[in-house]
RNA sequence: GAGGGCGUAGCUCAGUUGGUUAGAGCGUUAGUUUGUGGCACUAAAGGUCGGGGGUUCGAGACCCCUCGUUCUCCCCA
């Protein structure tokens, strides 16, 4: 018999990395409803058309299709062979496949709203945290089914949706522990950039480019360009762009010499200038987390228009563990225009592995059975049973050990699964109502009446 | 889509230039110990060496194919 095995790229989760990441989701959770958004769920799988063509071509291949049940149905045969030979060359048909796997929480999210635009009260503030999957190439920090958590505002211009996003962001991580720099752009500026290096309609290729400055380096940035076509001319320009320097008020002003009087540019610089000017104000004692502007911040090309942000934890080697933006008119997509949005997104794999390289977990969150109570015969279980579920009834955590076997056994069990607390109840505790409560931690025990019990503090 | 690494006990891995009956640690089970755990000692169970083919007197080891897995690039979280 073979032995079984995972599909490539997902994982199974042990109790102690269940509860760690449950804590995670549950502050991030948290948060989220603190600023006010509500919770949203949809489907793992959505129609194979609401997701084709939304994440660019790359995208498309790396959507996990369904097959269509009923194709074994000889009368469609004929039909199906048709359909599958349309496969074979490539081309997605809905005779083998119209359903997919969720790729990410936006589009879904986008598909929502455009289908009860009418109910929904607007600004309109969601959070979602559920799996998405990918046909991608596993890899280090990088999964078939991952987790994603998203908070999204749509129905609303103001950039104090975007001032609210960079506080959520600033408290999560302090909640964490993890410090971070919270990295922004804007995509008006890298708009900008392309209009006055004279390569509007290179704009993708540039912010390709330079969103790999930090990882290759300048010369190989200025290399890729050329590769695209871009004249010495321009890479100049960009050249400059990239070499702004200083802090935030130098960078920016720095930047308004370069951009001119370019309009686009004008606006991007603007709203830099007003999230830089109401930066995250978290409770007091926390590590003053600063919003830093970052003119090399691209983030995937799709949808976004406007503040892009990224998120990086200080002191581990890890690509970014949250990002986002304002996007304008996703909706669109779905038949419903002019709705303007803007949204973050935790990367709760990878802010896992950072919290497991930092030692930031609290041990509280390990915090599985309190009290085993030891089975030592017939008679003394089904007492210690009752005994049990009174603490049970008390919130208290509580196990009776399966069958009745020497000590040595029920201990080690108790020390296996770091149960702190043991509770001895045998032939002379049942005769004289007692039992024997031992902290196995502290290796102390006491004899406490069995009615004492449920007001013992474990 | 392109290119590397690795598949040997439940787990982590040794296994010499190809040579008799493939090993260790951890884990499991039992015992030393019939009401006080972690430690120690003893013993046992546990293998189609990922699969198929080839070279050879002889293959866990070398060659080819295949499957799985992992990492890098592309792209992304």
């Amino acid at each position: 018999m073979s032995k079984p095995g995972l599909p490539q790229g997902t994982r199974d989760f042990s109790a102690a990395v269940v509860r760690k990441r449950n804590y995670i989701f549950q502050t991030i959770r948290s948060v989220f409803e603190l600023y006010g958004f509500q919770p949203l769920e949809t489907p793992a799988m959505e129609n194979l058309d609401t997701l084709m063509g939304k994440y660019g071509e790359e995208g498309d291949k790396l959507i996990f299709k369904i097959l269509n049940n009923g194709l074994d149905n000889p009368d469609k045969h004929t039909q199906a062979t048709e359909d599958f030979e349309k496969v074979l060359s490539g081309k997605i048909t809905k005779g083998i496949t119209e359903r997919a796997l969720r790729y990410d929480l936006t589009i879904p999210f986008a598909r929502y709203v455009a289908m009860n635009y009418g109910q929904l009260t607007l600004p309109f503030k969601r959070y979602q945290i559920q799996p998405v999957w990918r046909a991608d190439r596993p890899q280090k920090g990088r999964y078939r089914e991952f987790y994603q958590c998203d908070a999204d505002v749509v129905g609303s211009k103001s950039l104090l949706n975007e001032v609210e996003l960079a506080n959520i962001y600033a408290t999560v991580f302090e909640k964490l522990g993890v410090h971070v720099e919270i990295k922004i752009n804007s995509r008006k500026i890298l708009a900008a950039l392309a209009e006055i290096s004279g390569g509007a309609d290179k704009m993708v290729d540039i912010t390709v480019a330079i969103d790999k400055l930090d990882k290759i380096g300048l010369e190989k940035v200025k290399a890729e360009l050329s590769a695209k076509g871009l004249t010495d001319d321009q890479i100049n320009t960009i050249e400059k762009y990239l070499s702004i320097e200083g802090n935030d008020t130098e960078k920016l002003s720095a930047l308004q010499t370069l951009l001119g009087n370019n309009a686009t540019g004008k606006e991007g610089i603007e709203e830099i200038a007003y999230l830089l000017n109401y930066q995250p104000q978290i409770p007091p004692g926390s590590a003053g987390t600063k919003l830093q502007t970052d003119f090399t911040l691209a983030r995937g090309l799709n949808y976004y228009t406007g503040i892009i942000f990224e998120v990086k934890a200080i002191g581990v080697q890890m690509g970014s563990i949250g990002g986002g933006g304002r996007y304008d008119d996703l909706t669109g997509l779905f038949g419903v225009p002019n709705v303007p949005g803007v949204g973050i997104s935790f990367g709760v794999d990878r802010i896992y592995d950072v919290m497991e390289e930092l030692k930031v977990f609290p041990e509280e969150v390990q915090a599985g059975t309190q009290v085993l109570f030891f089975n030592l015969g017939e008679a003394e279980s089904k007492q210690a049973f009752g005994l049990m579920q009174q603490l049970r009834g008390k919130g208290i955590a509580c196990e009776l050990f399966h069958e009745t076997t020497k000590f040595d056994k029920q201990f080690k069990y108790a020390d296996k699964k770091g149960i702190p607390y043991v509770i001895i109840l045998g032939s002379e505790e049942l005769t004289n109502g007692t039992c024997v409560v031992k902290n196995l931690v502290k290796s102390e025990q006491q004899t406490l009446q069995q009615t004492e019990l449920t007001g013992f503090k474990f």
